[in-house]
DNA sequence: TGTTTTATTTCGGCGTCCAAAAAAATGTTG
DNA sequence: CAACATTTTTTTGGACGCCGAAATAAAACA
C-alpha cells in the first residue's frame, strides 16, 4: 500500500519529474519542460526557481547556441542541470584491474584512469583499504577536494552484496567476502555503495533508452564468466540483497563440469572463456577451472581454430550456445522478457555460437513464448558499466537531494 | 519515470489508501483510519463522507457490535465498504469443470455452484457462448439481476493471455486458443477478465499477507500440471500477456521426457501426476501423455506402492522431486525469492519427493543464494484461487471507481 | 518607434491537507 | 439528575500546490 499523499508529496514528485526530464533530454526552456511535464508554465516558474535556489539547475547564458532559429518573440531561456551540484566518483573492478571515473551532476565524465594493478591475491580485510587509498590519490593528483564528492558508487564483476557493501565472490579475487564500503567510507567520509557489473550494464540500457526497456528484459554478458542484468518492469532488479540474476550460475545440467563457483553443470561451466578453452582443449569436465584470467589470445586462437573447421573448437563454441540458449529458454519460461540481448568479449565469436544457440532456445521454449523474445547482441559493454554506474547513483542523488526539499518562499527566489 | 502530481492525485491516493485499509483491517472507526493510514481526521472526515456518498462505504449500525469494550467518550461509528457497492462473478475453469462463485465489494462469497459438465472436447469457438450461457443461468436461477454484477473474472488451468482474454492452452482442454473473454461479454454486456490460476493463488496470497510476501516469492502448484504464480516486489508478475512464470514448462533435461505441451524434459513431464504415472508404470520417456486428467485413485495407488517401497513408484517420485528441485534452483539463481511455496493435491506426497528435491537444491544453487531461501508447503490450494481472483477483480474495481471520483462538495455530504 | 510574437512571471482561485477549536455523544460522579 | 470527563467527529481557518488568465519582458519586424 502506498504511503499518503499530501502537497509536500506533490511538489516532491514534480521537482523529481522535472529533474528527470532535464537528464533525459539536455536543456530545456521553462516551456519546453512544462509541455513535456504536462506542468503549467506558472508551476515550472515555481518548481525552477526552487532548484536555482538550490542550487541544482542553472540558466544558461547561450546567446551563441541558438543561431539556427532567428524566431521573434521572447527568446527561450534554457535551463540544465548544474554540473557543479554535486559529482559521482564510479570505481569499476574487474579482473584486469581498478578503474576510476568522475562525473558531474549531469552524468558527464571528467576525469578518468585506469590502474593496472594486481588485486586478485589482495588479503580480504586489505582491499577496502587499497581502493580508498587508490581513491585518495586519485583525487589529490586531480586536485579534487574530498568534500566535492558526493557518492562513490561501485560496480564489480562476481556476486556483490549492496546491502552490507561487500564483495560476495568474484573472479577477480581469490579471498571471499570482502569488505569494500565500510572501510571506505571510514576513511574518506565519502557515502559508498556497490553492486554487480551486469546490473549495471542493465541500468545503462534503461537510462538509455526507457522506452525500449520498459517492460521485461535480460542483458547477458559474456566473457571471462557469464552475468546477468534483469529489468523487470522497467527497473533493474536486485534481490533481497543486490544478489540476483546470477545467470551463469544457474544449472544446465545436473552433474555437469565443473564450475568456478565449486558447482557442477552451471551455465558458466560451459559458456565462460575458461568453460570453452577447457572444452576446445579436450580437458576433463572434473578439471579445475583457471584462478587467473584467461587471456584474450588464447580464446582468439581458438575462435580461429574453430573457424578454420577444427572440431575440438567447434565443439565447445557449440556446447556454449546450447547451455546459453537453454538457459535462455529457461529464463523465457519463468519471465518471457521481451528483449535478450547478449554484450561482452564473448560475443565476437557469436556466429560460432549462434546455431546450437538458437537450436537450444527452440528445444527449450513453449512456441508461444519463444516468439515473443527478440534476441539481439551488443559487443561494446565496458562503457554501458560506467554510464549504468554514474546514472544509478544520480538516480539516488535526486531522490536524497529532494527529499530534503525545503520549501522556499516564492520572495525569495525573486 | 511518474506522471505528474496534482491535487486530484493527492485525492485519489488517499481514497484509495483508505479503501485498502478497510479491506484489509475490516470495519474501521474514522478516527482508527486515520491512525492507520497516516491522515488526519479532518481529512479523514472530508474523504470518508465522499466516499459515503459515493455509495462505496457505509456506517455501521452496531450498538450490538461493542459489547465487550465499555469505555466513555463518544462512542466510535465503524465504517465498512458497502458490500452492495459492486458484485464480481469469479469462474473458475479447470480438468475438473466450472465452478462459479458470486463474491459482494467486500469479498465476501454469497452464491457458489460447482457444475461438473465436460469441457474436454468443447469446440474453441463454442466454449466462450458455454461459459456465458452458465453464467447466464447461474444468475437467473438465483435471481441476481445481470446489471448488478460489476466484473466477471476467469481463472484457468493452463496458459492464458489475459491480453486477448484466450486461453492459450489448456490441460482442460484438446483445443488451443479458445477466446473466452470476448463472446462472455458480446452476451452478457459484462466486463471479463481471464489470467492463470497459480498467478491468482500468488494473488491471494499477498493479500493475505502482504508484509510476508512483500519481497519476491514463488508458489508453485503441483496436480494435474505444474504451475507457478510469481511474486516480485509485493506483486504477481504477469509478462507483457500475462504468460508469464510457465515454471512447469521450463526444461529441466534437454530431451527428456515428453511432455504434454509437445516439448521434451519440461519439468511438468516429470513431476506432474502423468510424469509420475509414467515413470512409475515404466512408460516410455516417448509415451505420449494422457489427453485426460489421471484419475485421483490411480495417484493414491502409486503413492501407496511408494510408501511399501515399490522401486518403480519410489523411482517415479524421486524424479519427480529432482525435477522440480533444480526447476526450483534455476529460479533461485535468477531472482533469489524469499519464499518457495509448494501448493496443490501434488503436495500429498511430499515426504516422498522432498529427499531428492532438497538434493537437487543443494546440487544446483550457489551456497550463498540458497541459505535465503525459505521453502515451505501449503497443502490446500482451490480456494486461494477463488479468493485470489476475486480479491485481484476488486484491487481493479478499486481503481476504476477512484478514478471517477468526481469532487463532492463539503455541503453535499450533509 | 510601434506592433507582433513568444516566454516568463504575477495574481487570484480552487482543491487538498492539517491543527485547533467546537460540537456531539456517551460514561462518571456527587 | 446535573455537571463534569472523555472520546469521536465535524467545523473553521490557514498553508501549500496547482492552474488559468492577465501582466510583463524581451526579442523580431515593419
Amino acid at each position: 500500500m502506498r504511503e499518503k499523499a499530501d502537497s509536500e508529496l506533490v511538489r516532491r514528485q514534480n521537482r523529481r519529474i522535472v529533474l528527470e526530464t532535464l537528464r533525459q533530454h539536455g536543456p530545456l526552456a521553462r516551456i519546453e519542460l512544462g509541455r513535456q511535464t504536462g506542468l503549467s508554465p506558472a508551476s515550472m516558474t515555481s518548481i525552477t526557481g526552487q532548484l536555482i535556489v538550490e542550487g541544482l539547475v542553472q540558466e544558461l547564458n547561450e546567446a551563441v547556441l541558438l543561431p539556427e532559429k532567428l524566431k521573434r518573440g521572447r527568446p527561450l531561456v534554457r535551463l540544465d542541470l548544474n554540473p557543479a551540484a554535486a559529482s559521482i566518483l564510479m570505481v569499476k573492478i574487474s579482473i584486469d584491474g581498478i578503474e576510476l571515473v568522475l562525473a558531474d551532476f549531469r552524468g558527464a565524465i571528467g576525469l578518468r584512469e585506469v590502474l593496472h594493478i594486481s588485486i586478485h591475491d589482495t588479503d580480504a580485510g586489505e582491499f577496502g583499504h587499497v581502493v580508498a587509498r587508490e581513491i585518495g590519490k586519485f583525487l589529490t593528483k586531480n586536485r579534487v577536494k574530498r568534500r566535492a564528492v558526493t557518492r562513490i558508487a561501485i560496480a564489480v564483476q562476481g556476486l556483490a552484496d549492496s546491502q552490507a557493501g561487500t564483495i560476495v565472490w568474484s573472479p577477480a579475487f581469490s579471498a571471499r567476502n570482502i569488505p569494500v564500503c565500510k572501510p571506505v567510507m571510514r576513511e574518506l567520509g565519502i557515502h559508498c555503495t556497490i553492486a554487480n557489473d551486469a546490473n549495471m550494464i542493465g541500468e545503462g540500457l534503461v537510462s538509455l533508452n526507457p522506452t525500449r526497456y520498459s517492460g521485461t528484459s535480460a542483458v547477458i554478458f559474456m566473457g571471462y564468466g557469464v552475468g546477468m542484468g534483469l529489468i523487470i518492469n522497467g527497473s533493474v532488479y536486485h534481490g533481497a540483497t543486490g544478489a540476483a540474476a546470477e545467470f551463469g550460475h544457474m544449472n544446465h545440467v545436473p552433474g555437469g563440469p565443473l564450475c568456478r563457483c565449486g558447482r557442477r553443470g552451471c551455465v558458466e561451466a560451459y559458456a565462460a572463456d575458461y568453460g570453452i578453452l577447457r572444452t576446445s582443449e579436450g580437458g576433463s569436465e572434473s578439471a579445475p577451472p583457471p584462478l587467473s584470467a584467461v587471456p584474450e589470445e588464447a580464446m582468439l586462437r581458438i575462435e580461429d581454430a574453430a573457424r578454420r573447421g577444427d572440431k575440438r573448437a567447434r565443439l565447445a563454441f557449440a556446447k556454449a550456445g546450447e547451455a546459453l540458449g537453454y538457459g535462455i529458454a529457461r529464463l523465457i519460461a519463468l519471465l518471457s522478457p521481451e528483449h535478450v540481448t547478449l554484450t561482452g568479449p564473448g560475443t565476437r565469436a557469436f556466429a560460432l555460437i549462434e546455431p546450437s544457440l538458437r537450436q537450444a532456445i527452440d528445444d527449450g521454449v513453449v512456441d508461444t513464448l519463444r516468439s515473443n523474445v527478440d534476441l539481439d547482441v551488443a559487443p561494446i559493454a565496458t562503457d554501458m558499466i560506467v554510464k549504468g554506474t554514474i546514472d544509478e547513483a544520480l538516480r539516488h542523488l535526486d531522490r536524497e537531494m529532494l527529499a530534503g526539499g525545503n520549501p522556499y518562499p516564492m520572495e525569495k527566489i525573486a
